[in-house]
RNA sequence: GCCUUCGUAGCCUAGCCCGGUGGGGCGUUACCUUGGUAAGGUAAUGGUCGCGGGUCCAAAUCCCGCCGAAGGCUCCA
């Protein structure tokens, strides 16, 4: 049995003529039925009456979930190649209608046996859409969704059932040494995140009910807020945060233009009438922000392919420059997320996305790279503060992919030295060949992608990107689209996340030192001494150093403890005695509050070596903390 | 978008079930305290109880509608 399930606005349809001789009795008069499931139901052979009552119970079961009472059965042969005979079809669909009666629900039924004309409205929301398969016996419900505008039957039916087919994706574990078991016989044992990662993925059912723990922590640190200004997803950054974000910012451009990214900035906003991106919209009808201008439809940007790939087309590129890298990181990039669906710095409908593709000439040159962004991407991280036991791999490719290319993907999964997620798809639905995404295993044991890269086989020719081969004639590149970092607020977020996972294992939760806003805490004994402690703090700052100094007039241990609440890394009680001895007894809060006797030059040595080559940028706030405003309670 | 829960001062929160014009903490401000490593004291300040409507002599409390947030579903190029 296969069933198509749209919620509709209304549905209208009219019997034209019988089509076969055991067609029912039916007057030839439009119908129309408002605010409806309806059911375009296909019976197949050896379907029964235990078969006709589970499609029912599965319907009420969105029944509920939508808030209807109302279901049209429509018999609808076309969805089957394997049709029963139409006097067991007839059965069974008086079968589901007398069933669905029974159950209370309003039912409507369309006569079978006819050819009938008709138009239907669709709901816009994602349960609206539902293709639905049954076969007797162990009944294994497969569910696919249909992406489609719910006009002409054909479409309807061939996207339901081209998405059905097409998109089933099988899942695996790649082991290191390259080879592929089935979840089901992976044994978990030591790789508790990539079991987290894997139900995720797989969807199988995670009850939690609680605030992400992100979310309060972004807000008391007076990194990031909500701004209810805006649309939701739309993010309020506060001086630390913004000076935090920056610094990411900076150190992902550094890392791609060292890796040898050229980079370019290119429009916001697109021609919806583009023809290049027309076709590319149409195949994936993402939620964008749409713009009316004087005479034009534009939409805003949700990745920097667009602009990229226009410069490309109109670039002149010879084999010699290939493998040729543009880079932008987009401030913003706007994807229109449904409402149950922004959180946090998690999932935002303006985000942070630095973006590199590469144009590569065939496949041994998009090995090479995809690895060298592999290797880039995984060090990127872990300079931000991620490390592997932090994270998981998917690697996506379809069965072909990996039968010609399986050294190559065992060569990835070598490198990474953990089991990965793979997801294996039958037939190539995607644009691309081969795609990895690295994820972050929240607290809330949700995953978010972060990094990823993928290999693009569609979008040279869609652009009209070209080459020139040694021959002189022109050649499609592969391309290759790779984050390495991925969007930056979610790299916050997994800063948070993880800091908050360290508090609860006992640990004192802390940002990165290179992003600390305040790296070194200067606290005063009394007002006696702040002279000498903006001189000390000016000789620390000269180094490259976030140095503030505590004035205010509350108590030596209450500035202690919210110098501690802020996540200060080094924090310093200057008295007399520092004064006069030259000694700074430094409390550090990664070793949990010990106090380590330094002189000024081993704590600014201390830190710089710390420091490395990360970026620097100066405090983000006034020296003084009596001159600071709380932007949060 | 759907379902569930929630919405009380800049922030956290009691009160709501059982209607009688809101109580505490943090913060902020002032004064006292100048303190040696995670919350010093006193006082002041601050509330259209998310918005709109209804019931009632009387609504933060009960009912309806709307808006916003979180969780679940769905989605995630």
């Amino acid at each position: 049995m296969r069933i198509l399930q749209l919620h509709s606005n209304f549905i209208v349809f009219k019997p034209i003529e019988k089509e076969i001789n055991i067609a029912e009795e039916a007057t030839k008069e439009e119908v129309r039925v408002e605010e409806v499931v309806v059911l375009f139901t296909t019976i197949e052979e050896d379907d029964n009456a235990t078969l006709a009552q589970k499609a029912i119970d599965d319907a009420r079961a969105f029944l509920g979930k939508l808030k209807v009472n109302r279901l049209l059965i429509y018999p609808f042969a076309h969805l089957s190649s394997n049709l029963s005979q139409p006097s067991q079809a007839l059965a069974v669909i008086k079968d589901m209608e007398t069933y669905a009666k029974q159950k209370g629900i309003e039912t409507f039924r369309a006569p079978f046996g006819w050819n009938k004309q008709f138009t239907i409205s669709i709901k816009g929301h994602p349960l609206a859409e539902m293709a639905r398969n049954y076969t007797p016996a162990p009944a294994v419900p497969a569910e696919a969704q249909a992406t489609c505008e719910g006009k002409k039957e054909e479409e309807l039916i061939s996207a339901a059932l081209k998405a059905e087919d097409t998109m089933k994706s099988y899942w695996h574990i790649l082991q290191t040494d390259g080879s592929l078991v089935p979840v089901e016989e992976f044994k978990f044992k030591d790789h508790g995140n990539l079991q987290k990662f894997a139900n995720y993925e797989i969807k199988k059912t995670r009850a939690v009910t609680q605030m992400p723990p992100h979310v309060p922590l972004m807000k008391r640190l007076e990194i990031a807020d909500y701004e209810p200004g805006s649309d939701p997803g739309n993010i309020r950054w506060y001086p630390k945060g913004r000076m935090i974000k920056s610094l990411l910012e900076q150190y992902v451009s550094l890392c791609v233009a060292q890796y040898g990214g050229m980079e370019v900035e290119t429009p916001l906003m697109y021609d919806f009438n583009h023809p290049s991106l027309a076709s590319y919209l149409n195949r994936f009808p993402a939620r964008q922000y749409v713009l009316k201008s004087e005479d034009k439809e534009l939409f805003l940007r949700f990745a920097a392919c667009f602009g990229q790939f226009l410069m490309a087309h109109d670039a002149q590129i010879s084999y010699k420059q290939l493998p040729l890298k543009l880079f932008e990181l987009t401030r913003y990039s706007f994807r229109r997320e449904k409402s149950g669906e922004v959180v946090g710095l998690k999932r935002l409908r303006a985000f942070t996305m630095p973006d590199c593709h590469a144009f590569c000439a065939d496949y041994e040159q998009a090995k090479t790279e995809f690895m060298t962004r592999f290797n880039l991407s995984i060090d990127v991280l872990s300079n931000i503060g991620l490390v592997k036991d932090d994270y998981e791999i998917a690697m996506r490719f379809t069965k072909d992919f990996y039968a010609e290319h399986k050294e190559f993907i065992a060569a990835l999964a070598q490198k990474f030295g953990k089991p990965m997620l793979a997801e294996v798809w039958n037939e190539r639905f995607f644009y691309f060949a081969l795609k990895w995404d690295l994820n972050f295993v929240d607290n809330q044991d949700k995953a978010a992608a972060l990094s990823t890269d993928q290999i693009d086989v569609e979008n040279a020719q869609r652009y009209e990107i070209t080459y020139v081969d040694e021959k002189g004639e022109k050649q499609y590149p592969l391309i290759l689209h790779c984050s390495p970092s991925g969007a930056i607020e979610r790299n916050i977020y997994a800063l948070l996340e993880k800091a908050y996972r360290e508090q609860i294992t006992g640990k004192a939760p802390m940002l990165p030192l290179w992003l600390s806003p305040t790296q070194v805490r200067l606290i005063p004994i009394s007002d006696k001494y702040l002279g000498k402690v903006t001189e000390l703090a000016q000789q620390i700052a000269v180094k490259c150093i976030r140095v503030d100094i505590d004035d205010s007039s509350s108590t030596l241990q209450k500035k202690i403890r919210e110098a501690e609440q802020e996540w200060v890394p080094y924090i310093i009680v200057v008295g007399e005695k520092e004064i006069e001895s030259g000694t700074l007894s430094v409390r550090i809060r990664e070793e949990k509050g010990k106090q380590e006797n330094l002189t000024t030059e081993q704590l600014i040595s201390k830190i710089s070596e710390r420091l490395e080559d990360k970026p620097f940028k100066p405090l983000p706030l006034p020296l003084y903390l009596s001159k600071r405003p709380a932007f949060h309670g």
